[in-house]
DNA sequence: TCGAATTTGTGCGTATGTATC
DNA sequence: GGATACATACGCACAAATTCG
C-alpha cells in the first residue's frame, strides 16, 4: 500500500477496522467489509484481506459467519460475580441471588448420575483411593441460566458417604430442590463452614463454547470450589465461566486465618 | 489424504500432531516437523501445513521461531498462588511467602513515580472527582520475580493524602522497604483491615506478555485489589499473572458477612 | 421451490523477505 | 555464505453456507 510502517500489512489493516470499530463507525452486530470488497477497496489481495480479518476474529472483536458475512462483536462489560459475601447468609442459591441484583431472571438445567468418583475428585473430597467398584459420589451437571441465555456450567460431586439416606441425596429433588449446596447440608446436620475456591482460567473446550454460545476459543475462568463441613468434604465443583461476562469479586477481613489447613490437602498439584 | 473424516484438512493435521505432542513422541522443548518436511510426508500442500501448525500454536501447545522451527511448549502444572490465608499475618511481603512456600527465590524490580491519577483510579481509590493539577498518588510498577524469571505485573496506586509526610510515601524507600503495603500502613497508624479483589482473564498485550517473556496472545488473570483502613481506600492495584503458570486460591468461613458494604462503591461498571 | 449472487472456508500454487544455524 | 525455516503476500479454484429475488 502507501507507506510502509514496518509492520506487516494484514496487521495494518487490522489496525484500521480496529481503529474504525472503536471510533463508532461499526457497531455492535454490524458487518465488517467482505473479504473481496476489502481487496478492491485497498488494493490488497483476498488473502490478506481474509487475514486480517482473522485478526479481529481471534481477538474477539468479530465473528465470521461463514455466507454471510464478518459481523462486529462488542466485548460486553463484565458483570461481577460475588464470591464472597453472599455467603454472610447459607440460604437459598448464591447464583440466583447474584443474579437478582443484577436484574436478569436466575435459571438453570441439571442432571444428576450416581458415579464413582474419578481419582482427581476422589483427592478433592478427600475419599479413600477407590472403594472397588462401587459408586460413591452423585455428580450433577448445571447448566446455569440468566435471562434465559447460558452463562455458567457447572459440574458438582457430592460424596454419597454424606448423603446416603437423607432426603437430600439429589441435589435438584425434594424439598430443598434448588436452595443450594449450604442450605441442603444444613438440612441433615452438616452446616458448611469453610470454603476453598482456586480460579485459574484457559481457552474453552469446543463443548465449553458451543455449550455456552461463545464462539470457539473463548476465554473461560475456571473455578474448583470444595465446601468443608468441620474436617469433611461435602462437596467439590468445577465451575466454568466465558471470562467476557464475568469478573469474580472476592473479599475479606485481614489478620483473620481462614482454613489454613484445609489448603495443605492437595498442594501438590 | 486417506480417509476424510468429513473435517478439514489441516485441522486433521493438528489433531495427529496433538496426538503426537500428547503421546510423548515429542517432549516439552522438542522441534516439531517443519512446513516443508509435514508438506511432503503427508502430501499436502505447504499452505496447509502451515495452518496446522498454527492451529497448535493458537492453542499454545506450540511456539514458532522464525528461522529455526516450531517447538513444542507443554502447559506447565500452575503453581498455586494463596490469596486469603496469608493475610493472617500482615507481616512481610505476600508475594515472597508464596514463593517460599514454593521453595523459589522471590525479587522484584520497581519504579515509583507522584502523578495526578487517572479517572478509574480516583473511583477505586474514592478520591474526588479531580484536583485541578495536583499530583495526588504515588504510582508504582513492579515486575516480581521467581528464580530471577518475571512472572507477575503489578501497577499499585496510594493516595498521597494518607500518605503525605509519613516516611512510607515511597514505597521501596525506607526501613519498611520490601515489606508489603500492610506492615507499612500499619506503622502510621492505618492497619489494613478489609481488602476486595476483582479476578478477570484476558489475553495479554503485547507489552505485558514480552516483560513476562510469554508468547504473544498468553492468557493473563487479572486482580484488582483494593486495601481497606476502616472507611479509607489506603491502596489499589492492578495484578497481572500469566493463567499458565498461577492459580489462585481463595478460602474463607461460611457464614461470616466480609466487607459487604464496600462492595456497593463501584458496583456502576 | 428454485436458482443466482455473495461470502466465508479450505486448499492449492508461487514468490520474497528475514531470522537462525 | 549457504541452507533451512518461518512470515508475509500474491494468485487461483472450489465447496459450503447464506441471502434474496
Amino acid at each position: 500500500m502507501d507507506r510502509d510502517a514496518d509492520r506487516p500489512m494484514y496487521l495494518r489493516v487490522a489496525d484500521t477496522l480496529r481503529r474504525r470499530i472503536a471510533s463508532g463507525e461499526f457497531q455492535e452486530g454490524d458487518r465488517l467489509p467482505s473479504v473481496p470488497s476489502l481487496a478492491t477497496d485497498l488494493g490488497i489481495s483476498r488473502s490478506t484481506a481474509a487475514e486480517a480479518l482473522k485478526v479481529l476474529i481471534s481477538e474477539g472483536l468479530a465473528v465470521a459467519r461463514s455466507g454471510s458475512g464478518t459481523y462486529v462483536r462488542l466485548p460486553r462489560e463484565p458483570q461481577r460475580m460475588i464470591r464472597a459475601w453472599h455467603r454472610a447468609t447459607p440460604y437459598g442459591s448464591p447464583f440466583r441471588q447474584d443474579m437478582e441484583r443484577q436484574g436478569r431472571e436466575a435459571g438453570w438445567t441439571y442432571k444428576s448420575q450416581t458415579i464413582q468418583a474419578p481419582p482427581e475428585i476422589r483427592d478433592r473430597l478427600g475419599l479413600d483411593e477407590h472403594g472397588g467398584d462401587v459408586e460413591d459420589v452423585v455428580r450433577t451437571d448445571y447448566v446455569f441460566l440468566a435471562d434465559g441465555e447460558p452463562v455458567m456450567l457447572s459440574t458438582s460431586w457430592e460424596p454419597l458417604g454424606v448423603t446416603r439416606g437423607t432426603p437430600i441425596v439429589l441435589p435438584e429433588d425434594g424439598m430443598l430442590a434448588g436452595r443450594g449446596v449450604a442450605e441442603r447440608m444444613l438440612s441433615i446436620g452438616m452446616p458448611i463452614d469453610d470454603w476453598v475456591e482456586e480460579v485459574a482460567a484457559r481457552l474453552g473446550t469446543a463443548e465449553e463454547c458451543e455449550r455456552l454460545q461463545h464462539p470457539p476459543g473463548s476465554i473461560m475462568v475456571t473455578i474448583q470450589r470444595t465446601y468443608y463441613a468441620g474436617e469433611t468434604q461435602v462437596e467439590t465443583a468445577d465451575i466454568v465461566v466465558p471470562a467476557d461476562r464475568f469478573a469474580l469479586v472476592y473479599s475479606g477481613k485481614m489478620g483473620r486465618a481462614s482454613v489454613s489447613d484445609k489448603l495443605s490437602a492437595g498442594e501438590g498439584a
